[in-house]
DNA sequence: GGTATTGTGTAGAACGTTCTCCATTGTTAG
DNA sequence: CTAACAATGGAGAACGTTCTACACAATACC
């Protein structure tokens, strides 16, 4: 009951001083004597004191970050709050999700929602919305972009290489001695730009490019079905690859799929690799090489950005996380 | 910035009417006029006033319901989460998950935290602790419990009806013509009791001795190796089982790399069944049979109770949704 | 025509903090 | 010895809501 609840006022009459004194106290405030810190503190233990976050919240802060998941079915974002509440783990904050949703309507909703909330900053994880209004939300609130490329005036952002996930794909398959390698993207109807899967094509085109190879780009969805549709229909062509770059892991397993039914064995007569390093792809029944974000690296680097602004920075950063590359058992040099 | 939030106070000012007259209205309490109504709608619309939580929560509601996840990687969280976001997606409240990790302490300072935001409400999915912490927490704050079977006193529970579940593979076996049937389950080490794993193999002992069939249970670990030791063991005896059932689908992906490696053919030689139905279980390559808790229906469940309970509801309750058998490839006949 | 009753609006006290002064010490400098 | 200053503690005004109590008007009842 909120009628139970130890507050300040209780802590500082047990300790027979102002209420004032304990909140020095409790935000670790200059001016207080070693004894005044020594009683008030064993009150608050005596009681069991903790402050009330909305209370605090009309005033100073809340200690608590907004994390915005723009799409809670993806695989790596366990690893991206891991990161973010390991990096957090021995501060004051406190971390809570907002699932957004898919739509722009909805994530909206719930950036407000904990503006409304008064959190002390926001981590937003692939948002979907104009720059603009990401910049007006920035100008309300210390706000780090996750997984969106580009522009980054107001808040700082964190990003996967993409560009360089995509070389170290290509440069792997071509080291192998591939020359035939086509590349699975996503096709999205227009709106943000900057998003992973444009990057992704965009660097195994430059990669392709730096080997002195042809292109092979094939637009169809990140799923399972979008990867099996567009493996189905590479693997017909007379110069069929001999190697396929699905750029995300679930269209991998796809592609996977196209090469059972085509009697094709992998890696010899086909290499498949993916991107996102998902859970399974390290299944040994799958074992699929793929490129690895690190989230990890990613929701920690977000964390730190975001408290350095809060607490004191004001100039914005980008702060780019390096992938690798994860060989496994679906590539291999092509049959000759 | 909050200097320039727009705030009760200027609204009721623009409308030209007292600020608890505003209160009213957003609210929707009793005794406004339809002209009192529209005066400060509109003036609320004007100045794109929205209330600001913190503030409310000193007085009422902050209509804010937590949800404790203990394990952001568990399968079918995302369905609970889309359960309970679409109940709620047309009322005033709005969800807000809070990552508890899977230790006892750090899910209950997740769940102080919660109660420090003085959330309306909670829901804890699959929480680690004893029935009488869980019923201390009650008391301060309505409570629904998930995934965990049993103790209901203080607050409500939702279950997926795991001995159903368990039934619902066996009998789908035997009626296959299977007789030797076995179960891989996990071992924990004591703790908590009424968690699903213990509860799928209870309601596997109940259903093969219902058929007059010697039960047969080995308990190793639900990961893809666990499940890949279990099924070798399982496999290496002489009258090796026709069939395995899994607890869980990850286990069940152990299982098949066993009988790839033993090559045995699925499901002529053996036939695997998992639980929870993970993604991955539907792709064609995969194709495992598997029970489906359906996390849209438990977690829509979850949320009605709770608003149920926040708004009026006294005594608790306890909800079992019941659990569907998908039958996919790894499941047939056996061979004779 | 007086008394309930109902409907509508407002004043103002909470709610639990933070934080800006201000008051009181004790210390140091001259 | 006094003035200046540093260190410490406290008073009390915010912060933006809700909600109880009350005022007033209009209507209903006898």
């Amino acid at each position: 009951m909120t009628s139970g609840r130890v507050t300040i006022a209780d802590v500082a009459r047990r300790a027979g001083v102002s209420t004032a004194a304990v909140s020095k106290v409790v935000r670790g405030a200059y001016g207080v004597s070693a004894e005044m810190q020594a009683k008030v503190t064993q009150a608050i233990d005596e009681l069991g004191y903790r402050p009330h976050a909305a209370a605090r919240a009309l005033r100073g802060r809340t200690y608590t970050l907004g994390v915005m998941l723009s799409d809670t079915r993806n695989p790596f974002f366990p690893d991206i709050i891991e990161g973010v509440t390991g990096r957090l783990g021995d501060t004051e904050y406190q971390v809570l999700l907002g699932p957004g949703g898919i739509e722009p309507k909805t994530q909206a909703r719930m950036i407000d929602a904990m503006i409304d909330r008064s959190m002390d900053g926001l981590i937003l994880i692939s948002p979907v919305m104009t720059d603009a209004e990401l910049a007006a939300i920035a100008t309300a609130t210390p706000v780090v972009v996750v997984g969106r490329h580009g522009g980054a005036a107001a808040y700082d952002a964190v990003v996967d290489d993409d560009v360089m996930g995509a070389g170290l794909v290509v440069d792997h398959l071509v080291g192998l001695g591939h020359t035939r390698i086509a590349h699975i993207t996503h096709l999205e109807r227009a709106r943000a730009q900057g998003l992973p899967h444009t990057v992704r094509a965009e660097g195994y085109r430059q990669a392709m490019r730096a080997h002195g190879l042809a292109d092979d780009v094939l637009a169809t969805s990140f799923t399972e079905e979008g990867g099996f549709e567009g493996a189905r229909e590479l693997l017909a062509r007379d110069d069929r690859p001999t190697a396929i770059f699905a750029g995300a892991d679930i269209a991998a397993l796809g592609v996977l799929r196209a090469a059972d039914e085509a009697g094709l064995s992998v890696p010899e007569d086909l290499s498949v690799a993916g991107y996102d390093n998902i859970g399974i792809a390290s299944l040994k029944r799958i074992s699929l090489t793929s490129v690895d974000q690190d989230g990890h690296v990613i929701g920690a680097t977000a964390a730190r950005l975001l408290v350095e602004r809060i607490e004191e920075r004001t100039r914005s950063v980008t702060s780019s996380v390096s992938p690798t590359l994860i060989v496994r058992g679906t590539t291999g040099p092509p049959r000759l």
